[in-house]
RNA sequence: CGGGGUGUAGCGUAGCCCGGUAUCGCGCCACGUUUGGGACGUGGAGGCCGUCAGUUCGAAUCUGGCCACCCCGACCA
């Protein structure tokens, strides 16, 4: 089997942006540093959406949706949060435009049609949705309010990428209210790991569970909970994050309830997200130099059939044969095109099925036919082999959750084997260098000393991991006692 | 906003140093032969060489401005 990308591609960045380009899954616009989601990526998003969307349900949440706009004096009245994003906003200033008189065909801003208040477009929606929780709670029977909202939402980036950093992006943000600090941060560990459920089982990528420091903390968030990926270059992705936010949008939107008692208290607050982030993940977790490889349970197609067949005759013969497959798969709920368009050959349609990552490829020619057999080959393994045509259904299903198991198993590998532990600077300078990768090192637990490190090597705290153990040891950057190590990563 | 690079047909490119109206491949169209890993033959269509100005008899090529994109930084939950 071939390589079809080029071999232009001079870092891991050129090399992403030809998988993203040649599996038709996304390209920049014409406007300033946003994305054009093509009908393949979009595909890979709905089935993220329609997988975790149940598993919101499944916990208890429903969907609603808030307004695009947040008026300025609502966007900063939670300080933190507003101090967080106010460099990253657009803003909406006026309503009207007016033919311009000193250039005739075009058009001006109306001076006249200046906004009283400006209007944010929402980074985020805490503060549009906490003031309208304002109005919906009273009573502990209010309680837990549990909301979860699809959208889009703006961020002004300096320095775009698909997928992972885009002026507009596609997201799902929950947003809940609860009458205890403990329910709430159960909230947040549960949603945390609904997203460690959904990017391991469904991504089949695995994550390290854990805790931002104060310096990575969203701005408003007491805590913030993540889940972090290991890409093919070495670099952390963070891939989902989950925020017990205290009673700090309750106290700025004023937002308090009756107990069974009747006493007044501030509500308790989570919120928790995702977004076409994802989707970056999963191209630098699974791709190689053919192009994208996509898990089974989150492909747009997963199996794809193609004919190989001299004449209408035998096509015919052969569409006869392959018709009953395609009903049995689609039984089983599995995804599937017969592709037998005459207008492009077989090796052809291969590796375009390949570049975008289809999981399963069954191709069936006559001299299978006549043997009572099917090639069958699979994306991730680049491996094929020939087969029994009879049981050929059973036989895809089981294989398509086993493509499933393998990428998981072959990406956690990757990340095990990217981790490393050092106990001295020197180490840790050698091997962010060398090998990159996550880095399991002692650290004081002050602000300054992690500052001081992301200013001389670029690498991050990802996450004080949750499962983590205990152990005495020195900071290797102070050398002042630490009782556990933290995770250390470049990252996107 | 800094540093570097690139703009030539739908895509990828040669030509630029050393000025004379543009090369090659893929793709596209027609016909024929083909079809087990991106088929082959023959014929054909497609370009104001990013843009504006300057130098020159003459500019893709030289000079200057501007614009766009890419990479590396700055920035970024």
């Amino acid at each position: 089997m071939g390589k079809f990308l080029t071999t232009r591609a001079e870092n891991y960045s050129e090399w992403y942006n030809e998988i993203v380009a040649k599996a038709g899954l996304a390209e920049h616009s014409a406007v300033r540093g946003c994305m054009v989601i093509k009908p393949h990526g979009y595909g890979i998003w709905e089935k993220m959406q329609q997988n975790l969307d149940r598993m919101f349900k499944e916990t208890g949440h429903v969907n609603a949706y808030f307004p695009l706009f947040v008026p300025k004096s609502l966007f900063e009245a939670e300080e933190k949060n507003a101090e967080g994003f106010a460099k990253e906003c657009a803003i909406v200033t006026h309503y009207r435009l007016k033919a311009d008189p000193e250039n005739p065909g075009k058009l001006m801003v109306d001076p006249n049609a200046k906004l009283e208040e400006e209007l944010v477009i929402r980074p985020t929606s805490e503060a549009i949705i906490w003031n309208t929780y304002k109005g919906w709670i009273q009573s502990y029977r209010d309680l837990p309010l549990l909301i979860n909202q699809w959208a889009n939402v703006v961020r002004w980036e300096m320095r775009t990428r698909l997928f992972l950093r885009t002026a507009e992006f596609l997201w799902q943000e929950g947003h809940t209210a609860h009458a205890t600090k403990q329910e709430a941060v159960e909230e947040t560990e549960r949603m945390l790991d609904v997203y460690a459920d959904f990017v391991e089982n469904y991504m089949a990528v695995p994550v390290l569970r854990g805790i931002k420091t104060a310096n990575e903390r969203f701005a408003g968030a007491d805590e913030t909970y993540c889940i972090e990926a290991m890409m093919q270059d070495g670099k952390a992705l963070q891939a989902g994050t989950s925020h017990f936010l205290g009673q700090n949008f309750a106290k700025a939107f004023d937002v308090k309830f009756a107990d069974a008692t009747g006493k007044l208290d501030y509500v308790w607050a989570t919120s928790w997200g995702v977004s076409t982030r994802l989707i970056g993940a999963l191209i630098m977790t699974h791709s190689d130099d053919n192009g994208l490889v996509l898990p089974p349970k989150l492909a747009p197609l997963q199996v794809a059939i193609v004919p190989i067949h001299k004449g209408d005759e035998e096509l015919k013969t052969i569409s006869e044969k392959i018709e009953p497959v395609v009903k049995a798969l689609r039984a089983k709920g599995i995804s599937v095109k017969y592709d037998n368009d005459d207008k492009s050959r077989p090796g052809w349609k291969f590796a375009e099925y390949e570049m975008k990552g289809v999981p399963v490829r069954l191709a069936m020619g006559m001299r299978d036919l006549a043997a009572g057999n099917i090639e069958l080959a699979r994306r991730d393994t680049l491996t094929k082999e020939v087969v029994p045509f009879e049981g050929i259904a059973d036989r895809v299903e089981k294989l398509l959750e086993q493509i499933q198991h393998d990428m998981f198993e072959k990406a956690k590998k990757y990340r095990d084997e990217g981790s490393h532990h050092v106990n001295s600077y020197e180490e840790f300078k050698k091997v962010l260098d060398e090998k990159g990768g996550f880095i399991y090192a002692h650290w004081d637990g002050t602000p300054e000393t992690e500052e001081k490190i992301k200013n001389e090597t670029k690498a991050t705290i990802r996450c004080i991991p949750l499962d983590n153990k205990l152990e005495d040891g020195s900071c290797i950057y102070s050398g002042k006692p630490s009782k556990q190590r933290v995770v250390f990563a470049r990252a996107y």
